[in-house]
RNA sequence: GGGCGUUUAGCUCAGUGGGAGAGCGCUUGCCUUACAAGCAAGAGGUCGUGGGUUCAAAUCCCUCAACGCCCA
């Protein structure tokens, strides 16, 4: 009899079916041309990563969307796999080696490369482990890595294509140069941050003259490499200058004063110092006025021979030593505080230096606009779609994507350079020689991290071969993803896909929102409000996990979690557990297939439960499509706790106790047959529990993640079930409030009388008499029997039909009076408010009929109920 | 500087034009043979401010304020 725990053990039951489903493949997608596909790509976790919050919601979005449709009988394919996150990667194995002592440098490149492999083998597929944890659905005969052999070739296949449509391009240009990384960024791999600085007011002379003037900035130290000084053409006060010579303090250099209309009069004083190795704009004036580009900067930020007696010194050291320099002289006219944007690297957050470099670029403008096209006539669609607006605002000003790193770790770019012509040989395959003859070397750098993932939804299906599962998987069906990598990734798959496949490689973006703690701020090791996902699992179960980010997930805005709330779903789980045995225990003499429908007397419960059940899983379809998962969550929540357990369940546990044979049937026929359904339902969102009690239950096949989803039967909505049990419910509730207010102890069985004059009413009272003892817990009810001296009684009122609880020496006649004082405050105010509605000929003229209507029929009960709570109120006075 | 989002119960949040909702917390009473991780009942809200549209606004429009995010 107890051989079913009285609490869920999520821990006893999670591993076992895991392992049931991947040994019995049910992950696995086949081409099937007799099945339309479905396919998700998985956002590849990074290899240094562990499951943060972020990814548990990311991959329990993807796991509720692909259950679900693998149950609706598509062929669903979640493709996973994992990115080499070149720069994270790189961090952490030197942070190991220099455990050692060792730099990267002390290995050489080759060795260098095994220790980072090594690790990668080692420690590259925990997140896999830990998405297995959560009940991660994913075709594991499918991982892939963007480093593996087929996305390599990808990656040198597309790298040599766009070079050969000339958008990979290679020259010397500012870029975003991290100085502790000792690489180049993409201008989206800076972060900016407001920071309070300083504007240095710095006397600039003229020469051959006594005159001078003073130039702001906010970087004084580059002054080193200043080759210009730069007015606007416009600017009334200083254009008289161009064309004459002023001379650079600290260093005497001679510099052209010249015009240009990027110059800002607003600015400072009007004229600028051009620094064109050390500030992108300043870098366009050099170029527009042919001006020498002076580097003053190692790739350590640290200054160069160019500067002189400040050589060595880094940028903040030469910072001070030129300020305290020129304030020595004279040469400070003053020291603005000035609030600007500096950026940072995003990886290590150092601020980045601009620096000028030769790297390779991906020209992007003729890429960009059929990615816009795209979007624009929904050939992909956003959820929530204000995203789409932030697509476009950055693909319509999109500059070029600057895709070499001075990392080791990554693809090595496929170019080579020949030592004896000094020609560059780009192609697929490795070169043995150049043309010439030659001996060729390698391009020592490697591609942009994003390079790669950006291939990832044809790259994972066998591209650039034309493959079976490409052409059958091809275009994935829906992208999940945050919506802080819309730059990185999401549109540079849509250009991509469009460009080599000819097509979108997704139809839809569903956006998940960012996880914050408790008090707002994002999730983030450093502020250490992290709530570790694996310790939830372990302490909750993985169900209630993704229960709680199902729940938290409405779309279009950022999540809070807490521990409170994950208790809530634990709670749930519990709840249906334990719903569950009850069901169990009832059903041990029950067979499916010994019943037959109409040999079964439904009641008024059974009829509406079912009704409940049908319009329950339209509901889940709905909000499913829309991928609006947190009224999903509610809608089976509020199903289950609020009608199947509280109200259905309790009836039923009559006929199951003391019922004849057909109405124990019947009721274990309901009980079978919504429990189940409803466990198909929720598959999706709690795999684990779901399938522990379904094979209880069932043997209607060998798993519920591969049983057929549930299909809504409009024909099972009964509305005349749902009026009636609405009834009896608040028939129950009201006598049930009047006991605890009145301080009715539960164990009391006390009598209660009920007048109706309603002839339907009447009825269904008279059906379900036997629920309304039980649940209202009275000894007798008598029904329309002569009630005698009303002032011994309470008295509740629901629609037309009365109840009489008697006083006597349990009830206290002061709390009635109470009671019945508190009910009709309320009644009044709600009575007013419909009073004033009816009495504006505006509403009654204008409003729809329906509503007038409404209202009217509220009032006429306000008023019956407040009539006869009056007269009550008279006659125990 | 430009854009986006948020503001509803003590807390965290749902709620797309017609009687203010949930979870948690709180109060009261219950070990009622599935569940005390539970059951029953209850208290608690000028829906950020000011205006507008409408017969009717938490909901649509505008102003302002506070907070948050993105971009330059």
């Amino acid at each position: 009899m107890e051989e079913i725990p009285k609490v869920y053990n999520p821990a006893e039951v999670e591993e076992k079916w895991y392992s049931f489903w991947e040994k019995r493949g049910f992950f696995h997608a086949r081409c099937n041309p007799e099945k339309e596909p479905f396919t998700i790509v998985i956002p590849p976790p990074n290899i240094t990563g562990s499951l943060h919050m972020g990814h548990a919601l990311n991959n329990s979005l993807q796991d509720f969307i692909i259950r679900r449709k693998r149950m609706q009988g598509m062929e669903a394919l979640w493709l996973p796999g994992t990115d080499h996150a070149g720069i994270a990667t790189q961090n952490v194995v030197e942070r190991k080696l220099a455990e050692r002592g060792l730099t990267r440098e002390d290995l050489g490149r080759e060795k260098f490369l095994e220790e980072v492999w090594a690790w990668k083998e080692k420690y590259g597929s925990t997140i896999i482990g830990q998405l297995k944890r959560l009940g991660c659905s994913c075709d594991w005969e499918r991982e892939r890595f963007t480093m593996d052999e087929g996305c390599s070739r990808a990656v040198r296949a597309v790298f040599v294509r766009l070079y050969q449509e000339g958008l990979v391009y290679r020259g010397d240009y500012i870029i975003n140069w991290c100085p502790r990384c000792k690489t180049a960024l993409s201008d989206i791999e800076v972060e900016h941050e407001e920071i309070d600085g300083k504007l240095w007011y710095i006397r600039y002379d003229l020469k051959d003259s006594d005159e001078f003037f003073h130039v702001a900035t906010t970087r004084p130290e580059t002054m080193l490499g200043d080759t210009a000084v730069a007015v606007n053409p416009h600017d009334s006060r200083h254009r008289h200058l161009i064309g004459r010579i002023a001379i650079l303090p600290l260093v005497g250099r001679e510099l052209p004063i010249v015009g240009d209309d990027f110059v800002d009069p607003e600015f400072g004083t009007g004229l600028v110092k051009v620094t064109p190795a050390h500030d992108p704009n300043d870098f366009e004036i050099g170029k527009r006025h042919n001006l020498q580009e002076v580097n003053i900067f190692t790739e350590d930020a640290v200054v160069n021979q160019a500067g002189g007696r400040y050589e060595g010194l880094d940028r903040y050291e030469a910072r001070n030593a030129v300020v305290r320099d020129l304030e020595a002289m004279g040469y400070i006219l003053k020291v603005e505080h000035h609030r600007h944007a500096v950026g940072h690297c995003y990886r290590c957050h150092t601020a980045i230096e601009p620096y000028l470099s030769r790297q390779w670029f991906v020209s992007m403008k003729s890429l960009a606009e059929p990615g816009i096209e795209a979007v624009k006539d929904g050939r992909i669609k956003f959820t929530p779609n204000r995203w789409e607006k932030v697509y476009f605002d950055w693909m319509y000003n999109i500059r070029d994507w600057c895709i070499s790193r001075q990392l080791w770790w990554g693809h090595r770019i496929p170019a080579w350079h020949c030592k004896r012509c000094g020609d560059m040989v780009v192609s697929e395959t490795d070169p043995s020689s150049c043309p010439c003859g030659g001996e060729l070397e390698q391009d020592p750098d490697v591609l942009d991290t994003w390079f790669s993932s950006g291939l990832w939804p044809f790259s994972t299906l066998g591209w650039p071969d034309d493959t079976e599962d490409l052409r059958y998987f091809y275009p994935t069906s829906v992208l999940v993803t945050a919506f802080d990598i819309i730059f990185f990734w999401v549109a540079r798959m849509i250009m991509n896909g469009l460009h080599f496949m000819g097509d979108v490689p997704f139809r839809e973006v569903f956006f998940t929102a960012l996880i914050r703690d408790e008090s707002g701020k994002k999730m983030s090791k450093s502020s250490g409000n992290v709530i570790d996902p694996l310790e939830v699992i372990e302490r909750y179960g993985a169900d209630a996990l993704r229960f709680t980010l199902g729940f938290i997930a409405v779309p279009g805005r950022d999540i809070f979690l807490s521990r409170e709330r994950i208790e809530g779903s634990q709670h749930f789980c519990n709840k249906i557990w334990n719903a569950s045995r009850l069901a169990l225990m009832n059903l041990r003499d029950f067979h499916l297939e010994e019943v037959r429908e109409e040999e079964l007397e439904l009641t008024l419960e059974d009829r509406w439960i079912r009704s409940a059940l049908s319009r329950l899983i339209s509901k889940v379809d709905d909000y499913f499509e829309n991928y609006n998962f947190s009224e999903a969550c509610k809608a089976l929540y509020d199903f289950f706790w609020g009608d199947f357990c509280d109200w259905f369940l309790e009836m039923a546990k009559e006929r199951f106790y003391a019922g004849d044979e057909r109405g124990r049937k019947t009721a274990q026929y309901v009980t079978y047959s919504t429990l189940e359904c409803f466990l198909r339902l929720l598959h999706p969102i709690m795999p684990f529990i779901t399938e522990e009690i379904w094979q209880r239950l069932t043997r209607e096949g060998p798993s519920i993640m591969v049983a057929p989803w549930p299909q809504a039967e409009t024909q099972m909505i009964d509305e005349e079930a749902e009026r009636e049990m609405n009834f009896i419910r608040e028939l129950i509730t009201c006598v049930r409030r009047i006991r605890s207010e009145l301080k009715v102890k539960p164990s009391q069985r006390i009598q209660a009388i009920l007048t109706a004059q309603d002839g339907e009413a009447l009825k269904t009272i008279e059906r379900n008499i036997h629920h309304i003892l039980t649940l209202a817990r009275l000894s007798q009810l008598e029904v329309n029997v002569e009630v005698g001296d009303p002032s011994g009684y309470a008295r509740g009122v629901v629609g037309s039909t009365e109840i009489f609880l008697p006083l006597r020496e349990t009830i206290s006649f002061d709390d009635e009076v109470e009671r019945i004082e508190r009910e009709l405050r309320k009644l009044e105010t709600d009575a007013h408010k419909a009073q004033t509605k009816l009495s504006n000929d505006q509403f009654l003229s204008r409003a729809p009929l329906e509503v007038v209507h409404k209202e009217r029929k509220k009032l006429a009960e306000i008023t019956l109920k407040i009539e006869k709570l009056q007269e009550q109120l008279r006659l125990l006075k």
